[in-house]
RNA sequence: AGAGAGGUGGCCGAGUGGUCGAAGGCGCACGCCUGGAAAGUGUGUAUACACCAAAAGUGUAUCGAGGGUUCGAAUCCCUUCCUCUCUGCCA
């Protein structure tokens, strides 16, 4: 959620940089700032009406005390009608205030400067690539055909249990899942992350407080009963434990790291994109979360990229990373680099991890704040990360270390997996 | 899951219809005192929104959350969430 001041105070460059995700923020934004107006009129007339019959109470209750009960009940009748005023602008100034957040709700973040214009993913900016693409020839098996031919991940079993879409890992697949797991929690918690184990299930507060709720609900699954949501990524436990929450300018940055089960419904997928590991109903992720502020929040993005290019180095996987442009940008992120790993025998890239600054977006509507040298409180900047997403750097590891005879094991891995080959 | 008790500021804790945004204490900040510290002492110490160019200031709301009764609610009523104790169940 943008700030309502930068709205009115710098209403053409919003417009203007939000043109960079191709839309024409011009209505929307109107319609925010003449909703803005009408709330706080509403407000300043509210506010007059209760001052007035605050005051009235007031003496209402200090003729009572001295037993002017015919002056009190003569006051008595004056406020009913003040009553009646406040009631219609109470309601008047909730139906604005609901109508004004619903519109702010749909303006997206502001991009940086350094997010490139484009459409798609076809214009996002490649601005880094590492890592030896192996040569494996025609032989080269994808990896749920690695998968099977080595008996490390069963998807019809899944497909069994539960449904398309859930894996179950075996044997030494399970393991390296693990291993993968326990390394990149290690490797963060040594970069200055502190480790959090958190619910896989948040309540609706805890949705809205991340954004997944009211728009994406359908991209969760939901437990009726109890009205809680299995979580699409670490990002909303982890992130909302920080709801409501004033920070001393010294506590800052905060850096957390967790591994979770992610549950996405992921409606719409089809065809060879979601084969395999590509696409899951039920994944692992390791993420890592930070807490800036306003003015090291970009400078922590790239610690965090580099964070994360040291990780890809060590697996020696072959890698890329983009800046997102306007068009893929998600809607609460400024500035985002993904990640992805070349899959050798889809021959295409996969996304691995998404680390992005969300500035103040997502700090505003989780009321996420520090307390400043002056005492004031501000609102704190927000960036997240995955460190990294299981299932692909799986197939990206199973893919690229295939030999005739067996997958090897990355060289850092092996103390983790306790063997240094799958065969 | 059943029975009971309770949710008040950073924390503890008073407050059962009227200047209560809330006594008192702790903590914290600044000052005095001190050679320095402790003790002592003085002052200050919530958040959001609105008005104001801004500061100062003023107003409004907030005592778990939502609704209601009343001229007036931390206090009474209803709903809901949560915590604690006991009983039950259970890895």
């Amino acid at each position: 959620m943008l700030q309502l001041h930068i709205l009115r105070e710098q209403t053409e460059n919003v417009c203007k940089a939000l043109e960079k995700r191709n839309l024409e923020a011009r209505p929307l934004v109107d319609k925010v700032l003449e909703l803005d107006e009408k709330r706080r009129s509403f407000q300043t007339r509210l506010d007059n009406t209760l001052a007035e019959s605050n005051t009235l109470s007031k003496e209402i209750g200090i003729l009572f005390k001295n037993k002017q009960i015919e002056e009190a009940n003569a006051l008595k009748n004056k406020t009913s009608a003040l009553k009646e005023k406040a009631k219609t602008l109470g309601e008047s100034l909730n139906a604005a205030a609901r109508e004004l957040q619903e519109a702010l709700y749909q303006i997206p973040n502001i991009p940086h400067e350094l997010v490139p214009a484009g459409s798609n993913e076809e214009d996002n900016e490649e601005v880094f690539r590492e890592g030896e693409i192996p040569d494996l020839g025609d032989a080269a098996l994808p990896h749920w055909e690695l998968a099977q031919q080595y008996d490390i991940i069963d998807f019809e079993l899944g497909v069994k249990i539960t449904g398309a879409g859930f894996p179950v890992y075996k044997g030494k697949g399970a393991r390296l899942q693990r291993a993968l797991i326990q390394y990149f929690l290690d490797k963060n918690t040594e970069a200055g992350y502190t480790e959090m184990q958190v619910p896989h299930l948040v309540n609706e507060a805890s949705g809205f407080g991340t954004g997944q709720l009211p728009d994406k609900e359908g991209m969760m699954y939901h437990v009726g009963e109890d009205n809680l949501y299995l979580i699409p990524t670490a990002e909303v436990p982890v992130t909302n434990m920080l709801r409501d929450v004033i920070l001393e300018q010294k506590e800052l940055p905060v850096a957390y790291t967790g591994y979770t089960p992610c549950f996405r419904r992921e409606a719409g997928s089809y065809g060879a994109h979601v084969r395999g590991l590509n696409r899951l109903h039920q994944f692992d992720k390791v993420e890592i979360v930070r807490v800036e502020h306003p003015d090291q929040s970009y400078a922590a993005l790239d610690k965090m990229v580099a964070h994360i290019k040291t990780l890809l180095q060590e697996l020696e996987l072959p890698y890329r990373i983009l800046r997102l442009c306007g068009g893929d940008l998600g809607f609460t992120s400024a500035l985002t680099y993904d990640f992805e790993v070349y899959s050798t025998a889809q021959k295409r890239w996969l996304e691995i991890s998404s680390v992005s600054n969300f500035e103040a977006f997502q700090a505003n509507r989780l009321k996420l704040r520090y307390r400043d040298n002056n005492k004031k409180t501000q609102l704190a900047h927000t960036l997240n990360g995955s460190a990294l997403a299981l299932p692909r750097v799986l197939a990206g590891i199973l893919e690229n270390y295939q030999k005739a005879t067996h997958i090897r094991i990355p060289e850092v891995l092996v103390p983790y997996t306790g063997f240094d080959k799958i065969d």
